[in-house]
Order: structure tokens, then sequence, then C-alpha cells
DNA sequence: CACCAGGAATGTA
DNA sequence: TACATTCATGGT
């Protein structure tokens, strides 16, 4: 898996994510970019920040209607927009601000799983990348390539991320690098066997089929 | 036209 | 517990 992560950094390079200018922001474009293309998420921020919302206090508040219009790129018209206001209000009513909420020690990963719109990716995205924890990001392209490399033998969110979180150095970069890496990879050749034939992976790739 | 994107919630067996 | 369906929009 090592091995992986290290051919993996030197053919692709840093991958820079997760990018944002604060952590409201990784929060909210972890909700965002569910099912949904990154470029779709950068538009829907830039219309938050431009439309003031960037912003915990004015999140919570705003009406539905105002956030759909920034978010709407991102579509789910009826779901993102309540998941985000309820996320900001939960942190401010509970919390005061995102800084508070993420250095809770104890419990803040069921705490996301508790609101509506975070499962265990987005919990985890938001952990490792806002709140630099050491919580590996499993997601669709990590299973598919971690089984078609052999490094991974389970299918269950929590028992793949285990995997990785027993392999891994304990370093949070590498923990954020290799993830990225992972979707970088998957995006590029692991969509459709035919590029399988140029991913620099071949030799220790054990086949393209089996989804 | 089908298929997917940096998933989650809900329903079914 | 393990799948199947729905959610919405835009790109390929």
């Amino acid at each position: 898996m090592t091995e992986v992560y290290d051919r993996l950094l030197e053919h692709f390079g840093p991958q820079h994510w997760w990018p944002a200018e604060s952590r409201l922001e990784v929060i909210i474009g972890a909700i965002l970019t569910q099912q949904t293309a990154w470029k779709k998420v950068e538009e829907a921020i830039g219309n938050m920040k431009a439309a003031g919302l960037m912003d915990l206090e004015a999140l919570a508040d705003a009406d539905r209607s105002a956030v759909a219009a920034s978010t709407a790129p991102c579509g789910f018209y009826r779901t993102k927009p309540l998941r985000l206001k309820g996320m900001a209000a939960y942190i401010r009513d509970y919390y005061g601000d995102v800084g508070a909420f993420l250095a809770k020690e104890e419990g803040l990963r069921d705490e996301l799983l508790s609101l509506d719109g975070i499962g265990p990716e987005t919990a985890d995205s938001i952990l490792c990348y806002a709140g630099d924890r050491l919580h590996f990001v499993v997601d669709a392209y990590t299973r598919r390539i971690g089984r078609r490399m052999g490094f991974l033998s389970t299918n269950n969110y929590d028992d793949v991320q285990a995997e990785f979180h027993k392999t891994l150095p304990q370093d949070i970069q590498i923990y954020k690098e290799f993830h990225a890496l992972l979707v970088k990879l998957g995006k590029t050749y692991c969509r459709s066997s035919p590029l399988c034939g140029d991913c620099p992976l071949t030799d220790v790739c054990e086949g393209s089929n089996g989804d």
C-alpha cells in the first residue's frame, strides 16, 4: 500500500487537497461535492461568497431559497441547502464557531454522523481536511483501486478505513495526499478498462474488471 | 441515448 | 446485514 502511495506521488505530484480558504469552506465543500463534479462545487462556493453566505451566522439564518440560488450548480436543490443550513445552525448553536466544534476531542465523528447529509465519507473528509485528524477518507475509487491492486480484502467502509489506519504512517499529510492521489488515479485511469493499459501502476494491478 | 460526479437517506429482504 | 432506489444538475 505504501509503495502505491510513493509511486502515485512520484507520478502525479502533490494534489494540493483540500482547496479552501477556511475550515467552514471545507465543510461546505464536503457536503456540496457529494455526487457532484468539483468544478460545480467551485462555482457554488463562489456564489456563496458573493452572496455573503460563507459565514456560519449568515448561512444559518439565510433563506433556504437564497442558499439554493448559490448551490444550484451542484444539484439536489431540495436537500443540500437544508443540509448546509442545518450544519451551520448546529455548530453555531452548540459550539459558537467552527474552531470550537473541530477542537472537540471525543465523539466528534459520531456528532458529524448525526447531522443530516453527513455520512461516513463526508464526516472523515471534514475530520481529515478541516480538522487535521487521522481519519482516512474512503471513497468509491479507493475501494475499487484497492481491490484491483490487491491490498484490500474487504468492502465495508470501516474495515477498509481500518486497513489504511494500521498500514499507513500516522501522518496527516500522508492521509490527505494519499486519498487525493487515489481519486486522481481513479479519475484518470480507472473509469473504463481501455485506459488501464496506460496506467502507471499496471504492474501491480491485478485486473481491470470486477466491479 | 446512457453514464457519471471527491454520497447519503430510505426502503426492502 | 446487504442491496436497491431516489435525489438533481451538468458534462462527456
